[in-house]
DNA sequence: GCCTGGATATCGTGC
DNA sequence: GCACGATGTCCAGGC
């Protein structure tokens, strides 16, 4: 760890290279102006900021306000640094998309150089997966005597959630949302629907599967002949719970049942 | 500016909240164990990770690599801190939707607090308003003779970008996309297309209005009967700022006309 | 408050 | 590399 407060110019973009050379986090606060070209463009005038750079070669540039860095660059930039008109100018190049951010630092009020040891695992419950997960594990969550056929079907364009075939033999194609579906998942649903065709004298039945339907969708689902069937995220995930429990005591039991015969 | 290093778990939770009632902004560098719960859920374990207060009540917490934090909570939400079982936790909960971020931190390796003095305006020369401003502002860079007749119309669902009338009286629709358009592009305007008509004996026009179609996309259009027109961002700004040249030369000559009046 | 669309969106995945 | 979809997306603008 190194922490200077107050340092000159060209000591804070010594300590940077070097940090950033020894795979460090690097911690500025700095006075600076910041003009970002590329995609499109941004300026903003001289203030003090936070900058934060990354070993993975990406830089986020945090105001006082606002969950959004103001300026920023995605991994996989190279930094370059240099002193001019006594100025510090870091540019953080992307180079594909091309896009440049260029910092003109006049002071730099703190530098910090951190090694973090993180190994940890981050585990999100991630959320239309898993109803997609619990809707293929328990197709019933949809509909009795459901039975899926695919998941993830290609369709032009997209994929279609899960299909499947109901107990009279229809054609069910599942759409899912985690959020309450709007006019738009409607809309998807019924592009992807051109891409089946039901069995002679069977029926196609597209199906949206979310916690609730937006307000006012309600008559375009029916008009457009859809149906609903509202499933929360927590259900699913209790659904997914409740299998891997039952599927841990049976392998318990097969281990007992193993064990026994030892 | 105040700056710790290795603070007691004690002293760095009187620090936070020193800072944060000071509306500053607050960094942290210390081993931490996460757990996200609201909209769904998350869990992150024992780990050295930067985190980031700021005034408006919002936090982020980086990892050592990625441009999007671990964890974070947008602003308005509320911090609550406590020291339990020798570990100081850290709760930010955000009302609505009701979800709370827990840190449970075991020790400090840094702690900044920092007052950022920074007026500037941020300016981004964002991308679509000003294509749309450009064609608006000289409608030859779509067709010579085109006529804006209206912009950000509403139709159901969402807004044409353009829509106007060619020299030979026929409607002309322009959607307009800063990315090269893909199939979604098309789709969309066919949409918007249902809530115009063109006048008895003339044509309806669909233009897309992009620096580029995506691959593959072209046979599509022309399928469709669309016509596409190349335009970049960067042409966009040119005539944008050249229109604003001429208008500051003519404001220029309207006020030294005045100033010989006086 | 809900809904819709844009973003320098970012990020992963499949082809 | 390109296209497409998900995101704890966030965020501003309308209604």
């Amino acid at each position: 760890m190194t922490v200077l407060v107050s340092p000159a110019l060209d000591e804070a973009r010594r300590e940077l290279v070097k940090g950033l050379e020894a795979r460090r986090m690097v911690v500025v606060v700095a006075s600076c102006s910041i003009a970002y070209s590329g995609r499109t463009g941004s300026d903003l005038g001289e203030g003090e900021r936070l900058i934060l750079f990354k070993e993975d070669g990406c830089i986020l540039v945090h105001r006082r306000n606002n969950y959004q860095p103001v300026n920023w660059q995605p991994s996989g930039c190279v930094f370059q640094t240099r002193i001019e008109d006594g100025r510090l100018i870091v540019k953080a190049v992307r180079p594909s998309p091309l896009e440049t951010l260029t910092l003109t630092v006049s002071s730099v009020e703190f530098f910090g150089s951190f090694h973090l040891k993180d190994e940890a695992r981050f585990v999100l419950h991630s959320s239309e997966e898993e109803m997609q997960k619990a809707i293929i594990a328990e197709p019933s969550l949809v509909e009795a005597g459901l039975q899926i056929v695919d998941f993830e079907k290609k369709v032009v364009p997209g994929f279609v959630d899960v299909y499947g075939i109901d107990s009279r033999g229809n054609t069910v194609v599942i759409e899912i949302k985690k959020d309450p579906a709007g006019t738009s998942t409607v809309k998807q649903l019924a592009e992807y629907l051109k891409n089946f065709e039901a069995p002679a004298g069977k029926k196609l039945r597209p199906v949206i599967v979310a916690p609730a339907l937006a307000k006012g969708v309600l008559p375009l689902v029916n008009k457009m002949g859809f149906e609903f069937k509202p499933l929360t995220l927590q259900k699913s995930l209790e659904t997914l719970q409740k299998r891997a429990d039952s599927d841990q005591s049976r392998l318990n039991g097969w281990l007992d049942s193993a064990e026994r015969k030892d």
